[in-house]
DNA sequence: GTCTATAGCTTGATAGAC
DNA sequence: GTCTATCAAGCTATAGAC
């Protein structure tokens, strides 16, 4: 594993090359154009989903932002609350998104009626552009919540916090349009799609080197253009085969 | 993000309460039925699993093992090569039984020649049988390993360096099964698959949760009965498709 | 709002007795 | 092999000047 050996070390290496903060003396307050409150959540939204919790100091999310470590806690309480504040931060953009998306598609779904592929796609549409198109801030949000969606104890509960709501719109609309489909069967259908999901926006490289370059997990066209069908059929021949 | 914080100071206050290890002063070499080095690994598979690297400290591990801090740098080195070590060594009997169950199926496939849903259940078969009947030490490293699949920058890597062979004799399998397939689409499938076992595996309690307690992600039953077929549906929906 | 300074602990790691 | 003792460094968090 000389890759986490490596990965650590840039970081400690990082930590160790002080006295290099870019600060403008005549300007202490409110710096650039994002306000210091904000570019302290920039820069723990960058590290925490690079890291994780556990793999990032205040003191280093502090001088990313060219702040003071003082900063981060008079604005965010503690640690815990910086790392909840970056979390919540963007969850409302992307469930008013999503929902609007779904309500747009059953309403209009286009003829033949309502698809789960459709609806799928309508999910999945809006969450995938920002992480593609939404620029680094939401790449490293969505890569956030891929770490938390994998991690045991207290994961499940926060992704359910923040995101369930919308899942059961989604599971609502499959049900609708898989008539009989068991409730179990959406469920285990939506867990295994959340994993992919997720996987995706980890960005861990696997892909990448396992298809030996020819795939790219963060090949936005190529993602959407399988995810949806690949989904729609899972969830059809396990809700269809046992109804 | 309650359960965060009660999660983190759980492991403070396990931290707090000193000398309470239930050393025996009379036999320090060699305790109960396992050698300390392996009961140190025994101990760090399940607490690197629960809390991540970072999340765990040397310390702990130890502690949780009745031995000495020290002791476990005597044997690893480090805190990395510790991780290290229990990372690899479950990786090998994964693997193996893996292969052989692919071979086993491919050579006596049954009536109807090898299917999709076949051979991946074959691979699925022996680490959800590990994972579900083989007791705490496999679940919690199968937990290690979905917290591996999903860590940026070296969880890629990592998890290549372990597990790729097999994986490539899987897409081999499924190549010739799905005649016409695209590489770069058998590649997603897998990577769709692979982010729903090992979420899976991570046990977040996010299914049971979202499902209200009607599914279950440690249900062994419920997973292997959906599993094959969810992703062989995936599999063939987008590789027929796009051929 | 922002920074300096520092309290109070915990960390990974090692030296050396047994 | 195992433990005691300890170091140097880093950590979260806060008090208080400006």
């Amino acid at each position: 594993m000389l890759e986490a050996k490596d990965a650590m070390d840039a970081r400690v290496r990082t930590a160790k090359k002080r006295e290099a903060a870019p600060r403008r003396a005549g300007r202490p307050k409110s710096c650039d154009n994002a306000s210091m409150r904000e570019r302290i959540l920039n820069a723990g939204e960058r590290l925490f989903a690079r890291h994780g919790f556990h793999g990032m100091t205040v003191r280093e999310v502090a001088k990313a932002a060219g702040a003071d470590p003082a900063l981060a806690h008079y604005y965010f309480k503690s640690k815990q609350g910086l790392f909840d504040a970056v979390f919540e931060r963007r969850a409302a953009v992307v469930n008013k998104a999503r929902m609007e998306s779904m309500e747009r598609y059953v309403s209009d779904p286009g003829p033949g009626g309502p698809t789960a592929e459709g609806l799928i796609d309508a999910f999945l549409g809006p969450a995938m552009e920002l992480w593609a198109k939404g620029g680094p801030g939401w790449k490293a949000y969505f890569r956030l919540v891929a770490l938390v969606n994998n991690t045991p104890q207290w994961g499940g509960a926060t992704m359910a916090k923040y995101f369930d709501p919308v899942i059961q719109r989604l599971i609502e609309g499959l049900r609708k349009i898989i008539p009989g489909a068991k409730d179990a069967d959406l469920y285990w259908s939506y867990h295994f799609l959340s994993g992919g999901l997720t996987l995706t926006f980890a960005e861990t490289g696997r892909l990448d080197r396992l298809s030996g370059g020819i795939s790219h997990s963060a090949d936005y066209e190529a993602v959407r253009a399988r995810m949806a069908a690949f989904y729609a059929a899972g969830f059809e021949a396990i809700c269809r085969a046992r109804r």
